[in-house]
DNA sequence: ATGTGTTCCTGTCCGC
DNA sequence: TGCGGACAGGAACACA
């Protein structure tokens, strides 16, 4: 579900309630996710203040006072929600415990942060902080899309071989963050079609490629990220990119720029959409 | 080294 | 309504 512009809404949205704040206790309520978490994650991370709350890809990372980091990525389902706080007296309800409650943190300030993930696609692990960028969930990671290391240079020197380019963009060893949607998204904007091969991309395309994708994750962090299904901000609100996609979850509506029907297919077991007119 | 297909898991929606 | 199948914002892993 989320790709880095829904990854980075959650963390502004956790920001204000857990930067600077004690993680006063923590419930783990099963023994994995993807993989077994932690041994016994809940008391090693109770009473530790967040230093910072960060984002590399699509992952969180929070530093722990005492170097280490809790390292999170949401998966397909994951959520990342903020509850109690404002109301702030004795009549405020304690929201009810919901099915897939897996981690549940009680951070000072008389609010709670649960992460809740139906799927368990979703990954948490506790590392050192020095070494949290070696993780081998991070280490072969590529360059973040809208820092300094991505430019047309680096995107035409790993743009390579027979895969297609929709390939290429989910891969996250090429470029950080990017997902399903926002691959078809940027691919739209730069006129670029999905079967195209990687290594068959000219300069020019290339040269547009840079920009669109760029522009697509920032407008969409500007919209706080797209809800499909099961994407909520940590407050619990809908991101609203959504209603702006070009081309994904379009199929058979007429392309925005010259209404030709949107066009759906399947590569590596995946929906890409494109307009076949478009994007050459 | 590349490229592709499968797998993990739960929930929802659509057609019969 | 019930049931089966397709499909879903990810990515590691196993294999050609």
């Amino acid at each position: 579900m989320p790709e880095l512009p829904e990854v980075e809404t959650v963390r502004r949205g956790l920001l204000p309630v857990m930067e600077g704040r004690r993680i006063l206790a923590a419930t783990v309520n099963r023994p994995d996710l993807r993989w077994p978490l932690p041994e016994r994650l809940a008391g090693r991370i109770a009473g530790r203040r967040v230093e910072r709350l960060r984002r590399r890809s699509k992952y969180i990372l929070a530093d722990l006072e005492g170097e280490e980091t809790l390292l999170l990525h949401l998966g397909m389902s994951g959520r990342m929600l903020v509850s109690g706080g404002q109301l702030g007296d004795f009549h405020h309800v304690v929201p009810a415990a919901q099915k897939h409650d897996h981690i549940v943190l009680e951070m000072e300030g008389n609010v709670r942060v649960t992460f809740n993930d139906a799927r368990r696609f979703g990954m948490v692990d506790l590392v050192a902080t020095g070494v949290a960028g070696a993780h081998r969930l991070l280490a072969g990671l590529g360059p973040e899309p809208l820092g300094n290391g991505f430019d047309e240079a680096y995107l035409a020197s790993r743009l390579k071989g027979r895969a297609p380019v929709k390939a290429a963009l989910l891969d996250q060893r090429i470029v950080a963050g990017l997902g399903n949607i926002y691959v078809s998204e940027a691919l739209f904007r730069a006129g670029i079609a999905p079967t195209r091969t990687a290594g068959s991309l000219n300069g020019a395309e290339v040269a547009r490629l840079v920009p669109a994708i760029r522009i697509v994750l920032e407008e969409a962090i500007a919209a706080g990220g797209s809800s499909l299904r099961d994407y909520r901000q940590a407050d619990g609100g809908l991101g609203y990119f959504q209603h702006s996609f070009r081309v994904y979850d379009r199929a058979g509506q007429p392309c925005p720029a010259c209404g030709t029907p949107v066009a759906r297919l399947v590569q590596q077991g995946r929906s890409s959409f494109w307009c076949p007119a478009c994007q050459g």
